[in-house]
DNA sequence: TTATTAATTGTCAAAAAGACAATTAATAAT
DNA sequence: ATTATTAATTGTCTTTTTGACAATTAATAA
């Protein structure tokens, strides 16, 4: 018969894959690892899980401890178990992709952890098996957002349908047609128009939005479908 | 520093919920658990990571011991790690759930586990959390079936257009519309229709389908819309 | 006053979805 | 042989959604 002594025991940690848009691009906030081995090489934010808490707890942790935030939009993802994935001893560990503000980020950054903001596209060669968590937590991100109203978690409180259009464009990798665009997202009922513009993009300025929390709220669940001619 | 040396070391195990349906109703297959605590209670089938193997490895070898199945559809779902979930020692979980032909399984039935099906509205309470993970389990195989066509994993080869009904009516815990049913199924161009019927259910009888493989794995990460006025 | 630039809005046809019930193919009963 | 019975199969119509298209508007700069 089995017993829980026999069996091996194992380190558990967490990775966050952060993403963030500044406007134009999608981009993902790496770190200097600061542990042997591979110290000092890009690596995903992440952590073990203590004694005392669960690896969403542990996730959260990292994320407040190196970003300054709490309460982000934190989703797990999958586990990478692969026996040999860290060359030192066996560890598994749980990916999660955290969306955030990448201006709130600005104003509280954490020099104690060498943090930086890659775009996407053009992004360091990570540790151990991060780059393939990377891969996956886009595909997810693309996946998740298509049916989910999950993107303005990346966005500022005051947005516009512009800024809402080219993120859309990033995450997916692909264009959209303004037009169909704004009709479908404002057919969401999820955005308030406000009565004032931003005017830092063009001479006419475009109008600012916010959520309407309450329907957000009501709504994350609910399927949509913000983009064309869905294939995953 | 944080070093590796100094940090906790856990159990990690995985837990399979496995489906299945008998033409009638949607089952899951519970055995009752083999080592203390909690043993002879009613539990999912689980194991722990073995040395050499990925959890999802694990998964596999559960349940190949358990149902003497391979192959079959297994989805990780998340993982469990409460601190406290299991009372003799921290022991973090895996859960999976796994899509069987109940027909398959009968066949190859191993007495060595004492495992039984039962109906997912009228199970026994479970060990632990795991009446948690089969209520997660149900809530994600629903998200997944509106999307994608993996419910034929529960179908033998050859199947009908009505048990095809009543397993998405089961699983979706809702009367659909034959006639659309049947419409937007066969407009997905899945499957293919047979010379011969199944007579078992009626007088006239049900002409059988198979599933049009090449189509399927080209298509199975398409998104679908089977379920009418989707919300999770 | 006009040119320029980006934001905003509108139309139409095709496709998909949803609501609805009649017809058909077989067997059982008379 | 005819009729009754039962479940499988198929059809129509309306509404909604989608996708493909470009003209108009609001501001500033020339």
């Amino acid at each position: 018969m089995i017993e829980y002594s026999r069996q091996p025991h194992y380190l558990v940690a967490v990775d966050c894959i952060v993403f963030g848009f500044d406007g134009e691009h999608l981009k993902i906030l790496l770190v200097k690892r600061g542990l042997e081995p591979e110290i000092n090489k890009w690596s995903l934010m992440g952590g073990f899980v203590g004694a005392n808490e669960s690896p969403d707890d542990a996730a959260n942790r990292v994320l407040k401890k190196m970003t300054g935030l709490e309460g982000v939009y934190l989703e797990q993802m999958q586990i990478y178990g692969e026996p040999h994935r860290d060359p030192i001893e066996r560890t598994l560990s749980v990916g999660y992709f955290a969306l955030i503000d990448i201006h709130k980020y600005e104003a509280q950054l954490n020099d104690d952890y060498e943090a930086e903001w890659f775009l996407i596209n053009d992004r360091p060669k990570l540790i151990f098996d991060h780059n393939q968590m990377v891969a996956d937590a886009r595909k997810k991100l693309r996946y998740k957002a298509a049916l989910h109203p999950i993107l303005f978690e990346m966005l500022p409180k005051k947005f516009t349908i512009p800024q809402l259009h080219i993120l859309f464009e990033e995450v997916n990798d692909t264009k959209i047609d303004t037009r169909n665009f704004s009709r479908k997202i404002t057919s969401t009922g999820l955005l308030i128009k406000l009565a004032e513009k931003d005017r830092t993009g063009s001479k006419k300025g475009a109008f600012y939005f916010k959520l309407d929390k309450k329907k957000y709220q009501a709504n994350s669940q609910a399927f949509l479908n913000l983009v064309p001619n869905l294939k995953v």
